[in-house]
DNA sequence: ACAAGATGTTTTAGGCTTAAAGTAATTCGG
DNA sequence: CCGAATTACTTTAAGCCTAAAACATCTTGT
């Protein structure tokens, strides 16, 4: 063991981490495929561009409404992107803002009526997209993504 | 067998599919971490945009230069948008564009000796700033994961 | 040769995204 | 109580991104 090692790193030269390289970018091929394929299903069936979509998911698990901050931490954008995406959605009426109850800086943001049932049915199809997806994966190879992406996202963020 | 997964569909209802829901968000949540603190760590130490170092990183590897189309394909973006990225690396002395050799519609668009030499500086940077992202996983980790993601991208390819 | 279709690139309009600067309200130390 | 720091949000400037349309050139069938 010790002695492949070290020569597959006299072989490669030092500091070298091709398979971490190739690992980043397979995991980014997969997601920007996925990702945009959703994105296609989302306009064509919808109307709808994913950065909504993805608005209204985070407001349909907190009914009594987010604020702007707490959002983009959850989505991981800026604040800046996040005022947008809210003024678009309040001028289609799928969002209301309403000031938070004891501090008069921050604004709860929710969906209104129409927000939460238009996001319910798209939901209900993405949900069978996503699942077509990966439909290529027998369930024990779901739960080893699973447990292995968590670790991955563990060493990400020690390394940020 | 048989009985454990008829049970689990009658207590979650009909037509679900939560792991592979969940299997996305946490694909995607790896994904954004790592791209987001690789844009923050180009941008801060030389002050290019992830963008233009994937489009580089692709013309490093074809020294004799790529079509338009051709990059348009591997970086899995619009047409436009690669037009728009090589117009701003044409103007900073980074690319060039020239005329295809038996055809009039193509152009070639390869890195200048400057483009090149800045792209190998920052290139294997970032091949460290990797390495170090996914350094909480163990060299079976990062085989299963290689292993897996590549069966996921012929999954989600099947289904586009 | 020529029309029809395919392919390669650019343009356009609109939306997404960020970093940084600006405005407003709250909190906290003295 | 009050000024300083913090927190919440918005605005701005620049760039990224897409879909669709417009243009230019090549290829193919006849």
């Amino acid at each position: 063991m010790f002695a492949l090692d070290a020569e597959t790193k006299a072989a490669e030269g030092p500091e070298h981490h091709r398979d971490e390289l190739r690992l980043w970018l397979r995991l980014l091929t997969c997601t920007t495929m996925i990702e945009g394929e959703v994105r296609r299903r989302l306009r064509e069936r919808f109307d709808v561009t994913l950065p909504r979509f993805d608005l209204m998911a985070q407001l349909d698990r907190a009914p009594q409404g987010l604020t702007l901050s707490n959002i983009s931490k959850r989505m991981m954008v800026s604040n800046g992107n996040v005022t947008g995406l809210v003024d678009r959605l309040v001028e289609t009426g799928h969002l209301e803002r309403r000031a938070a109850p004891r501090d008069g800086r921050a604004r709860l943001i929710s969906l209104t009526p129409l927000g939460r049932a238009e996001f319910r049915a798209m939901a209900a199809e993405h949900e069978t997209w996503i699942a077509e997806m990966f439909s290529g994966l027998g369930p024990g190879d779901v739960a080893d993504l699973l447990r292995l992406l968590a670790k991955t996202k563990r060493s990400a963020a020690a390394a940020s």
